[in-house]
DNA sequence: TTGATTTCCGAACACTGTTCGGTATTTTAT
DNA sequence: ATAAAATACCGAACAGTGTTCGGAAATCAA
């Protein structure tokens, strides 16, 4: 499981890389990411990332996972010991905050489809996916909230879900330079879907 | 305001460019989007469409608008007869169904921000967004709902808005190919939120 | 030290949106 | 009808893109 220096310094070469193309990212948005401004700032040329890889996709699908997981952070920062409810509300409330400081990020993360194809398979860990769906998951228990008839704790993480992620891509694309007070209107917004479980 | 033989040659051509582009955009994506591609199928020279648009963003600008358009003719023909909130309900349904079926035309209607930037200007007549604020309007008259402290019509029919638009956008990107009863799922999503307003 | 593998680059291919200069064509004014 | 002006259109070019290929160095394993 050890890896040789050349391994070592491949993966390395590879993380200049996607450190450079998450810069650019941040900077000119993902879809005018360009790999040879890539290659040029990383001090290769263009024909060489290819030898780390594949293509322009396989690129920013590596990245997204990595945006992922820095979603994930933020979110476990929101203490386990809160209310229930008021837990799933701060959680919903840091998705929509890192969506709106970080636009690009948070498109470039949402635009590759899920692995998982139906309820059927496992819900992956670590995800932002499942720390939602815990807290759900506890709600019920807790009996702060109730499953309407037919419904799980699934498909009610699922609406969550829809709700602060359309809240999030309404002020990155239609409501961009819109001023409202967002933070409190969505935080009414959470509270109200959540209301309406009893 | 009649217009000449050469302005009404120069909007039928311009219909004939925005045509070809929306045939291209539902086959390959907006993103995938080629003008030139657009000039051989309109028989054009490339430089040629130049005269009748200004850039290629103008060319999805005008198309964004109009499919806005053909959105609110669907929505439009949801009965207002309907008990208030289940006339949200279907409202909402309505607007997810248009963006599974027709994903590329409904993300190229979400790329440009809304000319509205506050609660203070007016809302556009004859938009989506104004047919469900005026049966969030109606159904708060009919007392099916009531208003949160601070809160008013337009804020509820965001928040509304925002679930839909989440539920559609997952269904596009993050759970595209997945398997699930939607259809379902959505109807009492909208109907919890709406229970959450008494 | 030889041979194999990995790393890297220059050049090219096939695209892209856009601009410019010039040529027809069509409309307007005299 | 004629001259002038406005419009329509195109070929060629510019600057950029992602990607592939052949070959040359560098590094590793035998």
């Amino acid at each position: 499981m050890t890896q040789s220096p050349r391994q070592k310094r491949h993966e390395k070469s590879q993380q200049v890389i996607l450190d450079v193309a998450a810069k650019l990212i941040v900077e000119n948005g993902y879809e005018n990411l360009s790999l040879r401004e890539v290659a040029r700032q990383a001090d290769y040329s263009p024909a060489a990332l290819y030898e780390y890889f594949k293509s322009k996709e396989d690129i920013l699908f590596v990245l997204s996972e990595q945006i992922g997981d820095q979603m994930l952070v933020l979110m476990n920062e929101v203490p386990a010991s809160l209310p229930p409810l008021e837990r799933i509300v701060q959680l919903g409330q840091v998705y929509i905050r890192f969506a709106v400081s970080n636009p690009s990020k948070f498109q470039l993360m949402n635009s590759l489809p899920s692995k998982r194809k139906s309820l059927d398979e496992p819900v992956s860990a670590n995800s932002p996916y499942k720390l939602v769906l815990n807290a759900v998951s506890a709600a019920i228990k807790s009996g702060d909230i109730k499953r309407p008839k037919g419904i799980h704790a699934e498909e009610i993480t699922y609406s969550l879900w829809a709700l602060i992620h359309g809240a999030s891509m309404l002020r990155l694309t239609n409501l961009r330079d819109f001023q409202a007070d967002f933070e409190k209107i969505d935080q009414v917004a959470i509270k109200t879907f959540l209301k309406g479980l009893e």
